[in-house]
DNA sequence: TTGCAGGGGTCAA
DNA sequence: TTGACCCCTGCA
């Protein structure tokens, strides 16, 4: 069948979906945005997602599910990697900078996934002075003890925890998953969030600068956090996280000289306009591929 | 082998 | 504006 200009086939308890471009599972998946693909031996991944295993392939514009069905494609998986969106225009918009053609050049199948928010929240919580591979390994321990059992191909896996768990849980347990100093924010924020202090639905038609004092309630949220937050749940795309590699990049690219947080973001709101947040994503990649700046 | 710095920031003083 | 912070890896 037809869907949105994509030419879906469902075979065996998967689909294949044709006519996919600007994708690339490597760039996608470990450009910093989510924590819970795994790259297997043949180039696919595996994640769990929206309470599912499912595993990716991508071959010749061919985008193949498995676990998947019609309807899973259309009523969730089409929004999550954002294929509604023309990334070919935004790349090309964003051409007029030649520093940012080069870097979406060299992450040209970056896609920004639109991840659920509580999720999110969570996982960049527990990104502060925290490395990627722990990150990983924490909410993997997290969804072990606090998520549900998922049976899939002979192998265990498991979900990401609902928040009203981690809610309520002693502190203790929840220090198992290593997340250090972090695990007292990650029980907190899931408690206002829990008793609907704050309303993380909300914040998509609220302005982006209210939309990010609010998520700063929050313990563990600051200001990059907050901006990690908007952008990897697709809830706004025109906030630009700064955190030590942007600021390196745009330092050493844009500014030559040091550079305040707070200069940084008001240059890229002025240079890139609404489409911030992606040109983060390629600045991102591009630095740390390139180690610019180490 | 042991020891120490430092990391996708945030909080508190 | 500055240090501490859990835990762990990398490098003397």
């Amino acid at each position: 069948m037809e869907y949105n200009g994509y030419k879906l086939v469902e075979i065996d308890g998967r689909v294949e979906v044709h006519g996919i471009r600007d994708f690339d599972l490597v760039q996608t998946f470990e450009c910093g945005q989510c924590f819970r693909w795994n790259r297997n031996t043949d180039g696919s991944y595996t994640g769990v997602v929206n309470g599912k295993v499912t595993r990716v392939s991508l071959d010749l514009g061919v985008l193949t599910l498995t676990n998947c069905t019609i309807d899973d494609f259309t009523g969730f998986w089409y929004e999550y990697f954002d294929l509604g969106r023309d990334y070919g225009g935004i790349k090309k918009t964003l051409g007029f900078d030649p520093i940012l053609k080069k870097s979406a050049e060299f992450g040209s199948g970056i896609r920004l996934l639109k991840q659920d928010i509580r999720e999110v929240l969570i996982s960049f919580i527990l990104s502060a002075n925290n490395r990627i591979p722990r990150i990983m390994k924490t909410v993997e321990e997290l969804s072990k003890i606090f998520g549900e059992k998922l049976e899939y191909q002979d192998t265990t896996y498991y979900s990401f925890p609902q928040l009203e768990a981690l809610s309520v849980t002693d502190l203790q347990r929840l220090e198992i998953c290593k997340g250090g100093f972090r695990c007292k924010y990650i029980k907190g924020a899931s408690q206002m969030v829990e008793q609907k202090k704050i309303d993380l639905l909300s914040l998509k038609s609220m302005e982006i600068g209210a939309a990010r004092e609010e998520l700063m309630q929050l313990p563990g949220v600051g200001p990059k956090v907050a901006d990690c937050i908007l952008l990897y749940s697709g809830t706004k795309y025109e906030v630009f996280p700064t955190d030590v590699w942007v600021k390196r990049v745009m330092e050493q690219l844009y500014f030559k000289r040091n550079a305040g947080f707070k200069e940084i973001q008001d240059f890229a709101r002025q240079h890139f306009g609404e489409l911030a947040g992606f040109a983060q994503q390629y600045l991102f990649y591009y630095a740390r591929k390139n180690k610019i700046g180490v």
